[in-house]
DNA sequence: GCAAAAGTGTTCATACTACACCCATGC
DNA sequence: GCATGGGTGTAGTATGAACACTTTTGC
């Protein structure tokens, strides 16, 4: 869904019920989400490539307009079951912003609410109808503005060519992903619903691209309260098949605070943007 | 302005440019804001109280409609201008987040964006032509949803009846003060240009309701990069007017990110809701 | 002198870092 | 055996909490 799709429309675009016509600006309301997942040691964000102008043949977060019936939050996740066939099941889903700059989109004035998603690990997604392509990007080599007015354009060969303003809502959903994983259990909800800690290490690892070391990790996991609960299963092996198995872990609640959180060093602040409204 | 001035309007509402009418639904947008001081030793909000329908007589954040040819930030500025009489100066302001429930005001469908703006301590509010009042509350006389499903309607007597989805907006903006003083240097858009490491304290104090220990506060202070530089000037006493007259320091930077942050005592966190998106 | 607030230092317990070492599995 | 990842322990250091003491002002 990029912006193109009619959503289930009810009524004509005449100003909302209760205000007369001509009292007030009216915009269109749409709903973009930034949707990450870890894989192969990286941190992922899936783009359209969108097939109709403006800017056809540039990739774009996945989003869609808001119905007058619905929520924002709602909205954000019919567009995230469009787009990836999930259930409302247990995804964490939160809002990141709104933009509202004038000049954002060519066609005129609409005014985006940004979502971030977090998943698991997915069935790679299929291309919509009005959409070219559907994938996932390492956040690596997307050429993402950095926050703290630092270096842009770093060069990079294959980077993709972003619509509208989504280099920056992108630049800004990777850092609140990187900013939540110190102080809450988000790491837990790219997982799946049972996993090893090595897997939920490799989830740090990915996202703040740094080493942790494996000790130090596994302690503060378990004195840290809410955030993870031993399974009550056997082992399985994982990651390849090598090694030990591992035991198995299961989140704890939906999405808590950690006490203490877990800071990641300040070099990690410097590679990934690290201001943000969290 | 609360809702029910006319914007510097410039566009009939009608479907903006670029889009033909019916095409898409559309929303009025409207952009309220929570303005915070500390005064008194306790965190202030302002409100206005509302003269017409919808919710006269009830208290509401400051806010209005968003023109067409401005940004949400924008936007924004423009409103608390227009409230406070503040020029664009240094004062600090930032998204929260959007509500757009179709039932959050009776009138119709309005998606609102919701800011926070923090100021040093300021000069009482004039109400405006379209409120009947317009003062800073005491965030502990105001009868707030706790985040995390906790305790609502605390049985306070004088507690002020909000209007529309502002209890739930100043909930969220409550809580986002509180955490953003943990890892940021937001404390010090409370105080004036110069100010001691004693008033710097009292935000702390203030916001978080607990009692810090001076010696670590201002160990911390110093050994934190990028909080505070020593003013160069001489001292003056402050509080009243009793004790040892006290150094004067100033900001260093707009809004940076704390290396290492100040953590709130955990109890200090069940008292004011404390998980948030930050 | 006394109260109040600023400024400095010291102690002690805890938490974090960086390792070293053993265990269980697949090949 | 060997490589790979899981699991446990420990010594040294850094950090933070609690508290005692001194200094400078107003009254």
């Amino acid at each position: 869904m990029s912006h193109d799709r009619t959503p289930a429309a009810q009524s004509p675009a005449q100003a909302p019920a209760g205000y007369d016509a001509g009292e007030y600006p009216v915009f269109f309301v749409t709903v973009d989400t930034a949707i990450f997942t870890v894989r192969d040691g990286a941190l992922k964000l899936l783009l359209v490539q969108r097939q109709d102008d403006p800017y056809a043949g540039c990739w774009a977060l996945p989003g869609g307009f808001k119905n007058p019936d619905e929520t924002l939050d709602e909205a954000a996740w019919r567009e995230l079951a469009e787009e990836t066939g999930v259930t409302t099941s247990g995804w964490h889903l939160e809002q990141l912003g709104s933009f509202g700059d004038p000049r954002r989109d060519p066609r005129g004035n609409i005014v985006t609410v940004a979502y971030v998603a977090f998943a698991p690990d997915l069935p790679d997604p299929v291309a919509g109808s009005d959409a070219r392509d559907a994938r996932f990007w390492d956040v690596d080599d997307l050429d993402l503005p950095s926050l703290q007015g630092g270096n842009h354009d770093r060069g990079l060969e294959d980077a993709p060519e972003l619509a509208f303003d989504h280099t920056v809502i992108a630049a800004r959903a990777v850092d609140r992903v990187a900013a939540k994983l110190e102080y809450t259990t988000l790491a837990t909800a790219f997982c799946r619903p049972q996993f090893t800690l090595g897997e939920l290490q490799h989830v740090y690892e990915a996202v703040w691209g740094v080493r942790l070391d494996r000790s130090n990790f596994r302690r503060w996991v378990q004195q840290t309260t809410g955030l993870v609960r031993p399974a009550d299963t056997d082992t399985r092996r994982t990651s390849g098949g090598r090694g030990r198995p591992a035991a198995l872990f299961e989140a704890r609640s939906e999405l808590g605070t950690l006490y203490p959180p877990l800071l990641r060093p300040d070099d990690a602040r410097a590679l990934r943007p690290a201001k943000e409204t969290r």
